[in-house]
DNA sequence: GTCTATAGCAAGATAGAC
DNA sequence: GTCTATCTTGCTATAGAC
């Protein structure tokens, strides 16, 4: 009794947007044709414009929706009292929803610059508002006397590429678990923050 | 006297060279057509072909001049006996190396995967003896009883991952010197590496 | 809502003149 | 060694039938 003809809007959008999120990261924005997302989908090339008004517009829609995701993520996690305890959820957070996107963590990180200025200052907002998350718990250790670091603003992007670099070697079933992964990352991060 | 009609070939070539870097860089090597190369240079399309066989080997050729530079420097380094000023040099050089090759270090890390198989092996091997080479450090720190690591392999992804951060944000001129961030960093890695 | 067909253009690479 | 000209292919996006 499903599937007359057509009217499958509310199932072909996300198609559309899962199979350009999945060739974007493995082929690359400007690697990746309309025809190419079409035959993923199921779908003619000229269906796509249905969805999207153009493949920028679709590049743009990935990027936004995975940073309001992500700062979602990062504003219901729990406000711990002691900082140290704050860094350590956020590095196991950051690695942890990270490793269960790995294309949408990718296209973020290498497609930036084939935004649009205003989109990419768009973006730009909203990766800055994530990293003022963690900076927000360095400035609280260090007010607290529980961090002792040089540079709050530093030690901010040293953290992030730090732990974000784990999506560009970790593999599912490799050599440590994740969580493994996930001790260790939080462990050193805590070093970094702390006088030796 | 100079410049008659033709044979440029040794100064045409290494111009190809930079200008493809530095295209592929800012665009990324699928959306950098080889007329616009060709044009960078002041030279038509085809005469391209006289310094490579295709698009491909361009990049290629790029990535392995890159790498196999890097790995030269790296050897050169002085061989400190004390594994906590190996680091402290090691990481003072990753730093100041990529900052002076933004172009080089860019495709690097963000054009792999447009390599074929066969030429990403090649490059896979040479960013894996890099990697070694800090991991030799960290090493020879945890015999000497200087270093306390979780595990030596994680560690060194994650110290090579926060180093080459600072290319992503660093900018000539901005906040902080370049000898304040190698400084920095440089405390932050050997903080990673101790206990607390 | 999806299709076919196509406009209009740019790509990578090669041939042959000079 | 570089040029012009061109082959072949693929691209984004649109028009209009169903």
């Amino acid at each position: 009794m499903a599937r007359k003809t057509g009217s499958h809007s509310d199932i072909t959008g996300p198609k559309v947007r899962d199979a350009a999120q999945r060739l974007f990261a493995r082929h690359g924005f400007a690697a990746v044709s309309m025809r190419r997302i079409a035959a993923e989908v199921g779908v003619q090339a000229g269906a796509l414009y249905l969805y999207t008004s153009d493949k920028q517009a679709l590049l743009f829609e990935l990027m936004t929706d995975h940073m309001s995701a992500l700062l979602s993520a990062q504003g219901a996690l729990p406000q711990d009292r002691d900082p140290r305890q704050r860094l350590d959820r956020f590095a196991r957070f950051h690695i942890g929803y990270h490793l269960d996107r790995p294309d949408a963590v990718f296209i973020a990180y290498m497609e930036l610059r084939n935004l649009c200025p205003e989109n990419f200052a768009t973006i730009e907002t909203l990766r800055r508002q994530y990293e003022n998350g963690l900076l927000a718990i360095l400035q609280a250790g260090m007010a607290s006397g529980d961090f002792t670091v040089r540079d709050a603003k530093l030690t901010t992007m040293a953290l992030i590429a730090m732990l974000t670099g784990v999506t560009n070697w970790y593999r599912e079933g490799g050599r440590l678990a994740r969580s493994v992964v996930q001790d260790h990352y939080a462990e050193m991060a805590l070093r970094m923050v702390r006088h030796p």
